[in-house]
DNA sequence: ATCAATTTAGTACTTTAGTATGAGTCACAT
DNA sequence: ATGTGACTCATACTAAAGTACTAAATTGAT
């Protein structure tokens, strides 16, 4: 794709020159209107792209990566990580608790300090505070 | 591929169109160029930023959009749907019942019907599933 | 106009979530 | 050895969440 835009734009530019060289033969007025012309086009065309590519990147913010060096920003440690990802996977504490052999009393504590530590009143909000700071998968 | 190749020989034609206008520009004389400038400026920017707009369309495969079929095949209604995504934006029934002008016990109703027709039995859950079924925004 | 679906809201209840606190075990480093 | 942090579990409590009804007002389509 990058390729078939590089040699079009190459084409393009071809084309501005011979422009350039058949009206240099037909035409020997005071200044060329057509230089400046293609030289504001491809700026703006250019201009246009960059634009459109900076408002990208900053709306889309790279999916998929898990930022694991907020994780330790945060103290967040191992097993709380892994009660944040099956309470994304909506699972009850209980359920939590059978699936990482341990009691409902201990993911209850995990899951107040990840409250504490994630800034968050809910576990709802615990989710969607993690899958902004990529801490958890989407 | 094909798209692109369009686009760019549009980009050509318009090019030649002002190239024309630049010659009447020069028989005509005392035309002013300021905005031919401007026209081309305008036309190129926004050439620039409709072709990386189209770009990203192709190259991002489909991230943040919403299966209003689904929704209907699952009888949600607007109500839910509205209710579903405060819910996944991390709000409790109290808050969503303020943001939304109604009552906590309308939002729980709501919430009722949300589960029952996602197949969950939690709200975190709900939020899963209706990701899953892209049925709001990740 | 009538019927079905939606939206709203309530009560009464059960379950789950979350807080606060204390305490025991274990590994690992100083 | 002693402290530190992580993990564990418990009790007792409060706060949300969720269920199961009932019911009225509104809306949209036939």
């Amino acid at each position: 794709m990058k390729k078939t835009i590089f040699i079009f734009s190459a084409l393009i530019l071809a084309l501005l020159a011979l422009f350039q060289l058949s009206k240099y033969a037909y035409f020997f007025g005071d200044s060329p209107i057509e230089p400046i012309l293609a030289v504001i086009a491809l700026v703006f065309l250019f201009l246009g792209f960059y634009i459109s590519a900076k408002k990208v990147k900053n709306t889309v913010p790279q999916s998929g990566q898990i930022d694991h060096h907020k994780i330790k920003e945060l103290g967040i440690s191992h097993r709380e990580l892994e009660v944040l990802v099956e309470i994304s996977n909506g699972l009850s504490n209980k359920e939590i608790g059978k699936k990482l052999f341990v009691s409902e009393s201990t993911v209850k504590t995990h899951v107040s300090n990840i409250l504490i530590k994630l800034d968050a009143k809910r576990r709802t909000q615990a989710i969607q505070r993690a899958k902004e700071l990529q801490i958890i998968g989407p």
